[in-house]
DNA sequence: CTAACGACCTGCATGC
DNA sequence: TGCATGCAGGTCGTTA
């Protein structure tokens, strides 16, 4: 689910549910995700006030009046779910896994929720991941940017220090694929798999072409191009794919708006479509996808140079 | 130092 | 119908 589009959607979301809220309840419902959840993890969001998020590259901060920050990454499959329990809140923990409304109803977890937390106003979050790469930790607020998973990251694509400029540097010398590079989260924060074939296809440069020949001019097409196809993703909410987006459960829309992910074998948008003949179309043969370091690529071979 | 690869997990679509 | 296979929005740690 998770590129920076989809995590700042989703954040979005919890600060509509939890901003100013206070966690009366929390509990989890397994020793850890990709990691084990830090100590004490639901005793210490118990009580706390949240008093702000914010989002750097596809991880989320939820800042606590108690001096710590909730980290989270959703991984490949993680989502929060949101929604009201069924009557005025009282702390009472039912038995593990179950939480338990005012009346004594259990209202069992949906499969895959590993940690819940309820506000003071009545609202259950849920963090669901099936495959469990996610992860969650606790950090001083006061020093965030020094935590293990933050540290190194590279600008936020959508500030102005990622320019075309910071980009040529980031990527002189580099010998590995752009679409590598692009991936690379000490070169530029957030972006996955998706955007960064949307992005390359609107700068019209090969995945395949190497992260040291774009310094100059293509990374002047380059950088407008990820800001350009993140902004638009924001707009539209993120992209649905396997699963549900939204905390509210609203489903994105950029999916629709993909001009060359999941499109194998389809004309891309700069493209009239595969067929023989002189002309736009000619040597077109629709949306190609290849395999670098393991994960799909997809691209148009005729306009991505 | 860099780049490639396995590992971590579950669910789903596909094909035999 | 059942079963095997491959693939999926990520990224960390190990190996070469």
């Amino acid at each position: 689910m998770p590129e920076l589009p989809e995590v700042e959607t989703v954040m979005r979301g919890l600060r509509a549910v939890l901003e100013g809220r206070r966690i009366v309840r929390a509990e989890t419902m397994r020793e850890g995700l990709r990691w084990p959840f830090p100590e004490g993890l639901a005793g210490r969001l118990t009580g706390a006030v949240v008093t702000g998020f914010r989002r750097r590259g596809k991880y989320m901060l939820a800042r606590l009046d108690t001096g710590e920050s909730l980290l989270i990454h959703l991984g490949m499959s993680g989502r929060m779910v949101a929604r009201p329990m069924a009557g005025p809140v009282v702390p009472f923990l039912g038995p593990q896994g179950v939480f338990s409304d005012a009346r004594g109803h259990n209202q069992p977890p949906e499969a895959h929720e590993h940690l819940v937390m309820e506000t003071a106003d009545g609202t259950r979050i849920g963090f669901v991941d099936p495959r469990r790469f996610g992860s969650v930790d606790l950090v001083p607020t006061a020093a965030e940017d020094a935590h293990k998973l933050l540290a190194g990251m590279g600008p936020e694509p959508l500030e102005v220090d990622f320019s075309p400029t910071s980009l040529s540097t980031a990527l002189a010398g580099k010998r590995t694929p752009i679409k590598a590079a692009l991936l690379d989260q000490r070169v530029v924060a957030g972006l996955g798999n998706i955007y960064v074939a949307e992005a390359l296809f609107r700068a019209r440069i090969s995945p395949r072409r190497l992260a040291q020949t774009i310094p100059g001019a293509r990374a002047g097409r380059l950088v407008p191009a990820v800001k350009a196809v993140l902004a638009e993703a924001i707009g539209a909410g993120g992209s649905s794919l396997r699963d549900y987006v939204r905390a509210d459960g609203e489903l994105g829309r950029f999916q629709d708006r993909f001009s060359v992910y999941d499109r194998e074998g389809q004309p891309c948008p700069l493209c009239p479509g595969p067929g023989p003949g002189p002309g736009p179309g000619s040597g077109c043969t629709g949306v190609a996808r290849i395999v670098q370091s393991g994960r799909s690529t997809f691209y148009c071979a005729r306009t991505q140079r």
